[in-house]
DNA sequence: ACCTGAACACCGTTCAAGT
DNA sequence: ACCTGAACACCGTTCAAGT
């Protein structure tokens, strides 16, 4: 591994995307208080100078991590959500698509939904969170049509959905997730039968 | 104001008190990130060095503000699901609860569900979590007593009623919550009689 | 175009010394 | 008991200068 390129190049290959690289591996090793760029330039074997180059500052590297993040969660529930089956078994598939992301990177959550209320961050990450939404809305309106979901708002029951499934990952830490991921089918069917005796 | 205490005495009255009310209101004005230990000697009108006497660290301070963020919210929730009446009323109650404490106290909210995977979160912050669960499990049993809320493993239906209104206050940003509060009996009936068709 | 090295203003934390 | 002032090691950001 060291051999390979023993003494780097002036020009690093892909900075930027080895600055992402490392401030991932950083935030789950420290948390996100911990991070600092220097040492993400350390890391990367660069200068303390050169993320400069390709971040406006910490905020714009973290904002664009978080929005690698969504990416991938999107994805992700984007699978689950078209595979073929029933409301519950689809619903479930959702569940335990953001339960696994949660799993796998706990710190990348937390930050995705982080800094909510500082006046700078940007559209975009707003922007990703609407498309996440999205995601759990065409089942939501497919179920409908089908007449296997219950009339009413699509938007509101997605929110929902996608609400509850976030403050679930919220409540539970690194334990209490795997706990989770297993009692998710009871989850499940209480959203979908809701609180009132049937 | 000034003239009252024109020269600050040697001793601080409650320094201990007033950093950490300095700190919220830091922490509403600049985020989270921007918040330093020595601006917040500054705004109290001590040395730097002085909070370094009633906290053992930033980390210290900012989980001690976190807790009795958990506190008020608990007593707030705790006075709402204590209100007689239905289910759906004491669960609206609660849902109006939990919001309103969105809109007033944002970032402290925030900060609350913050750094949930650093090792160095103390476990007060955890166990302030799962009171408030209690706290919303209460009526979850009584309903059961009753027989207006279906039965089940209460602790699971605490978990998500919690889950889903703490999920919402995070996909929502300041405009979008003002709307929410207003929209609140629609994803409260959702809860209460779930995505199927009845 | 991309990176370095020095510089600047900040920060958290510690610790002797002051009252 | 409580606070100060200096000190230390760190940090984000900028900017001339190098390749």
């Amino acid at each position: 591994m060291l051999g390979a390129m023993a003494h780097r190049p002036y020009h690093h290959g892909d900075l930027r995307a080895a600055l992402l690289g490392c401030a991932e591996d950083a935030l789950a090793e420290q948390g996100p208080d911990a991070l600092s760029l220097r040492d993400l330039a350390r890391r990367a074997g660069v200068s303390h100078a050169a993320p400069g180059r390709h971040f406006r500052g910490k905020d714009h590297l973290l904002d664009t991590l978080a929005l690698t993040g969504f990416e991938r969660l999107d994805t992700r529930l984007g699978e689950a959500a078209a595979e073929p089956g029933d409301p519950r078994s689809r619903l479930l598939a959702l569940a335990r698509g953001y339960v696994g992301f949660a799993l796998d990177h706990p710190a990348l959550l937390e930050l995705m939904y982080a800094r909510k209320h500082t006046p700078s961050r940007p559209e975009e990450l707003t922007a990703a969170v609407g498309r996440l939404v999205e995601t759990v809305l065409r089942p939501v309106t497919e179920g409908q049509d089908e007449g296997t979901i219950a009339p009413g708002d699509p938007g509101t029951i997605a929110l929902t959905v996608a609400a509850t499934l976030h403050g679930l990952t919220s409540y539970a830490d690194a334990d209490s997730l795997r706990e989770l991921q297993e009692d998710l089918p009871a989850v499940v069917d209480l959203l979908l039968s809701g609180l009132l005796p049937r």
